[in-house]
DNA sequence: CGTGTACTTGATCGTCTTCAAGAGCGGTGG
DNA sequence: CCACCGCTCTTGAAGACGATCAAGTACACG
């Protein structure tokens, strides 16, 4: 766990390395995972402006955190006015990111959702070059898939096999290779344009 | 429909009076609103950062808008510049509602994001004073509902019958009345953390 | 009145969950 | 070096929660 709900941070993580996920636990154990950041991510850049977290901040692989203090971004921005434009930018496509995997859970069934995390996270990791050949390393376990997508481990399981099937997927280990990156955003109904502001920063 | 996906907004909305949603539809159909605004919200901030629109801004009710140029919030920011961090922490608290409904949509059942939905309303409405006596009203279709919480008009029919039979509500026409708060929120294992921010601004 | 929209109810069906158990695999310590 | 442990992945079977289909009712509005 790298920043714990409830508490009042005064420094924000920059993802230097691996994978990170905000997460949220039910009473009942339920836990879902409300997004998945990548290195050169801004992962909590909320609690520069909330007063408390409202979530966890957890390591969902081995990873380097560079920790930013919140006076730190305080100064440059007084110093570079245009930063706190960034910082906003970045907000905002991390709330589009966060409307549209809202609609995969809400809407969508089991293979489609998968499937569209998987369109996502090859875009997302091609813009910060990390996907050779439409194959990247996804170092998530089927249960943080699970949590990710609000299914159940065993449907996750199922459903990566049904992907992998129908010829949409193929995977060794933690490695995932997209072999038809038109099939599988057919199959997802994905549609790219909540990520558009990812290519062009503003 | 107020404002179009794809459409590049030159201005924001805030909402004078009525119900607005920010929605999408899918290809086959299926539609999910991803957010339920107020009066007195800023609904599409987001429009001033990101170059396209992810998403829709309907109205859920009838309701007045007031249309705020873009260039209108530039000079502002310009002349005051607290005035960004008052957006920003807009656009943070907006998130965090966002998030909280992903975890309903994806790990609670139907009666729990019902009542979830319920108890989160009391609390907005009531910050901005629309609210008496635990009740207020909610100008929204079953079908709405169903779209706000990934669930069929059918089964919303049948929760609430449910929830009214607990004693926990009871409502007629549009107006809801919240019999036990306490134990409206403990059936929706509701935690008010996120919402903190809306009580004491930043 | 008649029409359209929202709400209600019953019955059936399917997707996904849950429970339970086994297989593979890497790491650790005796 | 091998045995054991824990974690992840896999598979099967049963059952639940919610979706879907199909009517029917209530009510507002022109």
């Amino acid at each position: 766990m790298i920043v714990l709900r409830e508490s009042k941070p005064v420094e924000s993580c920059l993802i230097v390395e691996g994978f990170v996920g905000r997460t949220k636990v039910l009473s009942d154990g339920g836990r879902q995972i409300m997004a998945v950041h990548i290195p050169g991510d801004f992962c909590d850049l909320h609690s520069y402006f909330l007063p408390r977290m409202d979530h966890n901040i957890e390591a969902l692989s081995r990873c380097t955190i560079a920790k930013v203090p919140h006076t730190l971004i305080s100064d440059m921005i007084l110093k570079y006015p245009h930063l706190a434009r960034f910082l906003s930018w970045d907000m905002a496509v991390d709330a589009a990111i966060t409307r549209e995997w809202m609609v995969g859970i809400g809407r969508r069934n089991a293979s489609q959702r998968i499937a569209h995390l998987l369109c996502e996270m090859l875009i997302r990791l091609e813009v910060i070059g990390m996907v050779r050949d439409t194959s990247f390393d996804l170092p998530l376990t089927q249960e943080q898939l699970a949590d990710a997508t609000g299914l159940s481990i065993v449907h996750v399981n199922r459903t990566l096999q049904s992907l992998r099937r129908d010829n949409l997927i193929s995977s060794s280990g933690s490695r995932i290779s997209v072999k038809n990156p038109a099939k599988l955003q057919e199959a997802a109904s994905f549609d790219s344009t909540y990520l558009a502001a990812l290519r062009n920063r503003a």
